[in-house]
RNA sequence: GCCCGGAUAGCUCAGUUGGUAGAGCAGGGGAUUGAAAAUCCCCGUGUCGGUGGUUCGAUUCCGCCUCCGGGCA
């Protein structure tokens, strides 16, 4: 393969990364001012539509001076998965790019990230029916008794899914009773096809398949940016829960509890802050608890998004409280543009 | 002022028939292939309020003190 060893060949594309709160939004509409980009969002939760204070959605007058692509596609009926994210990702890119302009990917879903960096393996998309299945037949037999079933059929995967991890285990039965085929062979399809040994850990794996060049057709410049100290991330977290409260967040759960149609089950009700809402809103927590229990959720939320960013390559690291960093991400990015002196 | 409870991990609390302690939450670390703001795994030494006493040994029993509840005046 030479596609990833040429990047003068591919069209430039940047990514923003970082966690919940770090400021992503304002520094990608800044570079916006002073580059030739359009922004698609990289986050699972923007997605939805009538989902704007508890999700940070940019604002409206944010949004006319620098549009934001795949926010508000779903419903918060809908599920959306890495696989949809990639496939509408690259058709925005390609559309970004045939325009003579360059894509900016902002967000903290690191799941996204990597689905478009790395490419997905041929597997079936989820079946609500087979779940809802596979879930009785848990109620009936036990979680262990499909674990079993797992280590049976796939021991590799039953290797690497934890018996407790019941999402990815029913995952894996269901890609089994789909497909006929265990989930790791999707998995390490292409090792064995170019005669190397089994799959170890996800670790290898991912590693392979980027080794593969599976990669974007892009000149990836990737950048991240969040606080120094850990502290400062946890007080911009708190600080803006209380903001969010102020701009009426209950009222919007209000709102989204009375259509009806939702239960707290959903992809989307299951998101930080809106989780812990539905609990108070529904009379299962009192106003207090649900503060600290919808903070401490965007602190974990940070947290995971911290060590997926810890461990990732060619990353170009940015602070949060640096003055100057529209600058540095400018100088980062490579390109030279005549600043404002301020 | 008197009586009764409390005082143990950042928080809420359990416990030790006297041999210096453990859960939940919070926090930290990690994993991450169609739910990913999801899901899961690992990590618990803290003058057991202070001070005297009994004891080989006290966080545990006793006295006094401090603070916090509640009650009686």
């Amino acid at each position: 393969m030479t596609t990833s060893d040429a990047p003068g060949k591919h069209p430039p594309a940047i990514f923003l990364m970082g966690p919940t709160a770090s400021g992503k939004t304002d520094l990608a509409i800044a570079l916006c001012e002073h580059l030739p980009c359009d922004i698609i969002s990289v986050d699972s939760a923007l997605i939805y539509r009538g989902m704007d204070i508890g999700t940070a959605k940019p604002s409206a007058e944010e949004l006319a001076r620098a549009p934001h692509r795949l926010i508000d596609i779903c419903d918060p009926s809908e599920s959306y998965s890495a696989a949809d994210f990639r496939r509408d990702a690259l058709a925005e890119m390609k559309k970004i790019t045939e325009a003579g302009r360059i894509p900016l990917l902002v967000g903290g879903t690191m799941m996204y990230f990597k689905a478009l960096l790395h490419g997905m393996s041929g597997l079936p998309s989820a079946d609500p029916q087979l779940r809802a299945r596979l879930e009785r037949e848990a109620a009936e037999k036990g979680w262990q008794a499909l674990h079993d079933e797992l280590n049976e059929k796939d021991p590799v995967a039953a290797r690497l899914i934890h018996p407790n991890n019941r999402q990815r285990l029913l995952r894996a039965l269901e890609v089994i009773r789909l497909t006929g085929k265990p989930i790791s062979a999707f998995w390490q399809a292409q090792k064995r096809a170019s005669g190397g040994s089994e799959v170890e850990d996800y670790t290898y794996f991912t590693r392979w398949q980027a080794d593969e060049g599976s990669a974007l057709p892009y000149t990836i410049t990737q950048l991240a940016i969040a606080p120094g100290e850990r502290k400062v991330l946890h007080e911009r977290i708190e600080l803006r829960f209380h903001r969010m409260l102020e701009a009426g967040f209950l009222d919007e759960v209000r709102a989204l509890m009375a259509r009806g149609d939702l239960d707290p089950e959903l992809p989307s009700m299951r998101c930080v802050g809106y989780r812990q809402a539905w609990e108070y809103l529904a009379g299962d927590s009192e106003h207090d608890e649900f503060v600290s229990k919808g903070v401490a959720a965007t602190r974990q939320l940070a947290k995971r998004q911290l060590t997926w960013l810890r461990k990732w390559s060619d990353v170009h690291w940015l602070d949060s409280d640096d003055k100057l960093v529209v600058q540095k991400a400018l100088k980062k990015l490579g390109l030279r543009t005549t600043l404002k002196s301020e």
